[in-house]
DNA sequence: AATAGTTTGTACCGATAAGTCTAAAAATGC
DNA sequence: GCATTTTTAGACTTATCGGTACAAACTATT
């Protein structure tokens, strides 16, 4: 058996990930992949694939160490109000921060979905849900802890939360301004007030 | 002077448009062009200066006939809360009924915005604002007229809206089923109530 | 019908796209 | 240190990209 070298192709993955996260897959070519993680081309097409199933490794990437690592973080906060606050204090801090206006991989690949794969569109689609379910349960246990009104439906009000979310990372791509970005932020709250 | 033929430029810029529309720019080839206008290559590049003109041109007529042109068909509504009900309902029947789920070009747009340059930028922009001071407007009028409550900041609630439409249109292109897209609609409600 | 200006059909351009192939280099197990 | 396997460097292939060139065809004025 040959030597290992799995951490060299998580750090690929990673470098990749950015460029497909900041160029959209079309706009991103096979050249600026090999220069971002500086791989050689026979490397590149030898450890995956191509550039689709690099973009699938991404794309699974982001889900499972951005997305996902996200909400566990934000799990360990005790207040539900306190989580969905510091969520979107998040959002906002990184469209106002990221020179890139990179926004969420999974919400950029949303947009392009038509085009894409059935595969890609699961990966998608669940990743959405994993986030939908996240704020649901927050929701819900908020009633439960009597913190939040009973009068709001949770998963009426989580999937209008996904979408301001995926509002503020579109239009943080340049279209608005860091005091509209905030009014959406604001807005938000009062949906669970 | 030689002979008018202005009606067949419109026409052309037109068919390009929903090319755009559906597939984005960089997605979209001077081949699918050729194809979708009927025009000859040298035709095109003649009638406009290349890809670039013809997307600006396009998305000036997207600008004028389809974005400012629906909000002046709602504002001969004169109930400002039933403009903005028939308004959501009309972006949700869009994503259900059009079978490309092309969404909203300016949204769209608004995603690549990075990649663009400036003239395109304040385009996409300008067009944006113009829906957020709609907005603002019909929710300041519904105050005027005691229909809504003076509680809601006009400006703010205008921007939450435009990011709920934002993201109805970008998870509408494939991410969430017509039930989730219904559901937003639906909160956006609570936010002017 | 002659002429002037415009539009059109098509060939062509260099650049770049994604992906393949081969030979040299490197790393392992024995 | 030798043999086996894998990785790497880079030339190469085929297709398509956006854009240009130019002559033939067409329109309208005269």
């Amino acid at each position: 058996m040959p030597w290992e070298k799995t951490f060299e192709i998580q750090d690929a993955v990673d470098k990749a990930m950015h460029v497909f996260w900041a160029k959209g897959y079309v706009d991103t070519s096979i050249a600026d992949l090999l220069e971002a993680t500086g791989l050689k081309r026979s490397s590149l097409y030898n450890a995956f694939g191509g550039k689709r199933d690099l973009f699938v490794k991404a794309l699974r990437k982001y889900d499972r160490e951005t997305s996902r690592a996200t909400l566990s973080q934000l799990e360990e906060i005790e207040d539900p109000h306190q989580v969905i606050q510091t969520l979107f204090e998040g959002v906002i801090q990184e469209a106002l921060t990221d020179p890139d206006h990179k926004g969420c991989l999974l919400v950029n690949t949303s947009l392009e979905l038509p085009t894409h794969d059935k595969e890609i569109q699961t990966i998608v689609k669940t990743g959405l849900r994993a986030v939908e379910a996240f704020l649901q349960r927050q929701i819900e246990l908020g009633q439960a802890r009597s913190e939040l009104p009973e009068s709001i439906d949770p998963q009426a009000t989580a999937r209008a939360l996904i979408a301001l979310i995926t509002g503020i990372r579109v239009l943080g791509r340049g279209a608005f301004e860091e005091s509209a970005l905030r009014s959406i932020a604001a807005q938000a709250l009062r949906l669970i007030a």
